[in-house]
DNA sequence: CTCCCGATGATTGTCAGACAATCTGACAAC
DNA sequence: GTTGTCAGATTGTCTGACAATCATCGGGAG
């Protein structure tokens, strides 16, 4: 069910560390989608058409389209009837469902902070000191996004429940797609790390409920920026 | 991007109220895979052979392929690679996670009650009543099943979000997976209109926090009462 | 007698090609 | 200006096929 973990359940062995990419072509294919589309190298609404996608990738087309399926599924791209799968152009209104929806999921792993696994913790810590690290070191527009999105996710993490976090991971995608589409041109993004460092001290003293309002301002900005900026298209 | 909406924009036309039925061959072999797994016709665990599927279904590999991937992607089948894809068999884990990712959704909305929609509230509501007119008449296990979880959902749909509803909707999914496997012989629903009731009572009044006690008990003693009949098979 | 090993059949993953149904756009007819 | 019709393009679906992989089972080595 995790793609990330090893499968075998050997107790303990000297081949730890060694897992095969046992993908198959759909799975490459819907990855090398989703990276065009993150990448903002598919503007949204592009028509994704089967034959030549398929030839373009070295596929068949039943293969392509099951990677399309995928694809849709996450909703990163919508079919209509008989007129075939295009990216998708994320509404205003998809952007603040979206919004409420992250707020509703990060808001019950952080009331869940006291109680959360040590394990969940040092994985928001450890999220955050990345993407700390990360701006330090003018990494690129892309790993930032990535690594502040981490941030977000390691604080659904906090539920201890794997469902929730692939709901954050699904919700979290669309959200990309948004940024994705918005800053296709001008790729600049803003350090936020003081305000995600404040967050954790917050939740390190105890003090979940002032945690909690804090995210929700952050969330309602992102929010209100991405919907400014997509309105004037 | 909403279902039920009617995707022409022409203001206001007599051709309100019209829609045809534009289901594909592969929703409705999904539809059809989906009904037998809710029905407890397929035990889980079975494998489903697609060949065989595909004859007996009259449809081809690839279109039952393609079904079969959107089971998958609900979480009511498992694929495992070169061995096709079997009905998921919900273990004790999997059961927890679904009850605590029950336990956000429907907490966030209970919560959102003052500041939701009129029209979520009465969705509430009517759910109940629908629920309770059900036990009065007597109606059959799966029905009752259906409308009890209805309800659930209808908590949801307190926050307005699309997106967390159709999350819901996704968990509900595999929890009827796994009461369909439990009272496969045995189907008695215990009548559980009382403590709904008592719930919608506590949030008219304005105890929201009250509300919100008495679903975590709810939701647990489901969450053990499945795990418990789970585990003596 | 037990255990490892290789052949055999079954099943999946993937491909190529094909056809009908439907959509789009343009053009002719009323 | 609306309606009818047609050609091209695209999707939805089917058929048939092939290699890769997996499960089973019988035989030979120890």
């Amino acid at each position: 069910m995790h793609p990330g973990e090893t499968s075998t359940d050997a107790p303990a062995g000297p081949f730890d560390g060694l897992s095969l990419e046992h993908s198959s072509t759909v799975d490459r294919v819907a990855e090398e989608l989703r990276r065009a589309v993150f990448e903002g190298e598919l503007e949204s609404g592009t028509p994704l058409r089967e034959v030549a996608l398929a030839e373009s990738l070295g596929v068949s087309r039943p293969t392509l389209r099951e990677a399309l399926a995928l694809l849709v599924a996450e909703g990163l791209a919508t079919r209509e009837p008989n007129r075939g799968v295009s990216v998708a152009s994320p509404d205003p209104e998809s952007v603040r469902d979206v919004s409420t929806a992250r707020t509703v999921l990060e808001t019950a792993g952080m009331r869940n902070w006291p109680h959360a696994s040590e394990e969940a913790r040092e994985a928001v810590r450890h999220a955050l000191t990345a993407y700390e690290q990360a701006v330090a070191a003018g990494a690129s527009y892309q790993e930032l996004n990535q690594r502040h999105l981490a941030i977000h996710l390691s604080l659904v993490g906090l539920t201890g429940s794997p469902r929730l976090v692939s709901m954050a991971e699904s919700v979290v995608a669309e959200l990309r797609l948004a940024l994705a589409q918005i800053d296709r041109v001008r790729r600049n993004a803003r350090d936020q790390a003081g305000s995600h460092h404040h967050l954790l001290d917050l939740l390190e003293s105890g003090d979940v409920d002032a945690a909690v309002a804090e995210l929700g301002d952050h969330l309602h900005g992102a929010e209100d920026a991405i919907i400014e900026r997509l309105e004037l298209d």
